[in-house]
DNA sequence: CCTTTATATTCGAACATCCGAATATACGAA
DNA sequence: TTCGTATATTCGGATGTTCGAATATAAAGG
């Protein structure tokens, strides 16, 4: 904690960035409910489809999602819970909703 | 949590778009140790006056710190606890370090 | 192979963000 | 009032992010 604090404050501000668009927050919210793929994310969530697809993509590369194809269809999943912790003490500390719960 | 739901996520990516700078994380870091002036808070981070003063500003704007004017120096607080709670979360979950803890 | 459905990629423009430099303001002391 | 210190503001450029549009790839079925 002394010397390491530079990296801490860089990773955190990477992972707020990341959590930064409604949109992501809304992908994390579905995906917190199971896994599902990219159709039914679309159902859920007003955007088109090739921003999605990019939006996913940040996520995954991101480490945040995993993904497995089956098929035609790919699913995505939580891989990391770090994010679902975050959003989840957003909410319950400002009580603006419970949305990730 | 039916249709404030939209509202939730906004405010959500508004508050991680706030913590998305290592520098303002230092700055909330700092802070949690009690409240500081502009040039104790200087002497800790490395950034420019200028710099510092616009990213305390956006912290002030948005209601995550508190300021005072004591003779010429400002002195700021954390003013709201939530954006503390949330950069603890990623502290503990992420065991990426206790900075801010 | 051809078509359809599902998902991904590329490109460019619009827009926002961060920083450095210069300048401005606020306050205390002389 | 003038000076020095403390803090704030403005402006510009560089950089990054998000989106829409167009296109590309992947897989299943006929």
């Amino acid at each position: 904690m002394i010397d390491e604090v530079d990296e801490v404050y860089d990773k955190a501000a990477e992972l707020f960035a990341l959590l930064s668009t409604p949109i992501r927050l809304r992908i994390i919210g579905q995906l917190c409910q199971g896994e599902k793929n990219v159709g039914q994310l679309l159902d859920q969530i007003g955007v088109a489809q090739p921003n999605m697809s990019q939006h996913l993509n940040i996520l995954y590369r991101s480490g945040i999602l995993g993904k497995r194809r089956q098929g035609a269809q790919v699913f995505y999943r939580i891989a990391d819970e770090t994010a679902v912790v975050v959003c989840r003490a957003v909410c319950t500390q400002a009580a603006i909703g419970t949305a990730v719960n």
